[in-house]
RNA sequence: GCGGAUGUAGCUCAGUUGGUUAGAGCGCUAGACUGUGACUCUGGAGGUCGCGGGUUCGAUCCCCGUCAUUCGCCCCA
């Protein structure tokens, strides 16, 4: 079979899974809208620089994952690994500090080089939710409560939990690396390869680790607590008392860590069991630092990112196809008069479907197939007369209608 | 990037301890039923057994490589 083949780690969205696809798309993009975020758009690509200042040189994603090639003016762009850099790089390259807060919504592809697994893929696409320039707790609450209605909407909250944790802001974090790394450091020769690496690039990491030994050593680590200011306590504190206010549960989570340097303060996944390794489904947290990064004044922002992919595997209310009316002609002398019902009917908003050939049977079976809701048969003994058989393909009954009464009859359907 | 598993019809899978024409169900298609679907019955099409190389008189089956999928690690949506 050596049928061409898509490139490893891309998938086709056949018509079936496109939909499920856009369910999600749109579901999200609606209850986004509700909470007063706006939908936008920026480039596929962006300098290389834009996604290696903010994400950070020592991250995976940067460091191994990135789609980058040269333009023929030696340039150096890549492929968006996410959304929120290019989001922050056109707030600033629009001129947006008065537009703030600046709430708004996006989706659409993400290229990251990695090995495919299920629900992991080098093209893969992304919701995604960004709330600029507000610096209160509240921001981070009400960007939890999106992702919450979300993910209740879509049906997929019975197999979710919502972890969170906070890194606190930059004094407390770095105080904190640095005990982590004293600490680590003079445990290193009983740290595990991957931790050993983690030590110089992300020693947050190690909390996570899966490793027996690097958990035991954990096990006696400084405490992230013991390190935040009084700042990022009660910003934490006050977070936590916006989701109890609201009924959104969590799971507070001290070990969790995420991978790119920009994040600060509030860190939250919604995590689900049911997609193997592939656990988070939506995560984000705050990134106060991230638009001065990349030049801009200083400004806060926060924000999620969904992975729509993941959220497909797992939605369960996907709505059908809208059920087609079938306009069947019986006889080739009815085939005009049934060709220019079909478009009348499709002209009044009325979803049509009229085969391109065949007889009676074959136009029957192909309906059925499509699951018409009902037949509208024109023969010429109906054309005589000005009227169609009516058929109802749920109940199995029909009826003479008269063409005139059509628009009715087709509304007392549903 | 590292380790394990898998790869036979459009789909889900049998099978061959290496030996003449590789099977099933579903689907597709034609007909029984040239003005009526979902049920039933009878035919038909569709596979160089992922790809390349090796061993062999002979490979879909054994060996090596490769590509893809999948599970775990890393990391992440």
């Amino acid at each position: 079979m050596s049928l061409p083949q898509p490139v490893r780690g891309t998938h086709d969205l056949l018509p079936e899974d496109f939909r499920r696809h856009a369910h999600v798309r749109d579901t999200a993009r609606d209850i986004a809208a509700r909470f007063g975020y706006a939908e936008m758009a920026t480039p596929i690509f962006e300098f290389t620089e834009v996604f290696a200042r903010t994400m950070g040189e020592t991250s995976d994603v940067v460091s191994k994952e990135m789609y980058s090639f040269e333009t023929r003016g030696g340039e150096s762009m890549t492929l968006r690994p996410e959304y929120t850099a290019g989001i922050c790089r056109s707030f600033i390259s629009n001129g947006l500090q008065q537009n703030v807060p600046f709430k708004v919504f996006a989706n659409g592809p993400m290229f990251r080089y990695e090995r495919p697994q299920k629900g992991r893929q080098r093209q893969f696409h992304q919701i995604d939710l960004e709330c600029i320039g507000a610096p209160e707790a509240k921001a981070d609450v009400e960007v939890i409560a999106v992702a919450a209605s979300i993910l209740q909407t879509l049906g997929v909250m019975d197999s979710c939990t919502l972890q969170i944790n906070t890194l606190g802001d930059v004094e407390s974090r770095q105080a904190y690396r640095a005990a982590l790394v004293e600490y680590f450091s003079a445990h290193e020769a009983d740290l595990s390869e991957d931790s050993k690496s983690r030590l110089t690039r992300n020693p947050l990491r190690i909390l996570d680790s899966k490793d027996k030994g690097d958990q035991a050593l954990v096990e006696n680590a400084p405490v992230f607590t013991d390190y935040l200011n009084e700042f990022s306590t009660e910003f934490f504190a006050e977070v936590l008392e916006g989701l109890d206010l609201l009924g959104i549960t969590y799971e507070l989570n001290r070990r969790l860590v995420r991978g790119l340097d920009y994040y600060t303060h509030t860190a939250f996944e919604y995590v689900t069991t049911e997609l193997g390794a592939q656990g988070a489904v939506i995560a984000g947290g705050r990134y106060d630092g991230l638009i001065e990064t990349l030049g801009g004044k200083p400004t806060p922002g926060i924000g999620w990112a969904g992975g729509i992919e993941r959220l497909a595997l797992l939605a369960e209310n996907v709505p059908a196809i809208d059920r087609p009316v079938a306009v069947i002609p019986v006889g080739d002398a009815a085939i005009q008069m049934a060709t220019k019902l079909a478009h009348q009917l499709r002209l009044d908003g009325i979803s049509v479907e009229m085969a391109f050939k065949g007889n009676v049977g074959k136009r029957m079976k192909r309906a059925n197939k499509l699951s018409a809701r009902a037949a509208i048969l024109i023969g010429e003994d109906e054309l005589a007369r000005n009227a169609c058989t009516f058929r109802d393909l749920d109940a199995g009954t029909q009826e003479e209608v008269k063409l005139s009464d059509l628009t009715a009859t087709l509304a007392n359907l549903k």
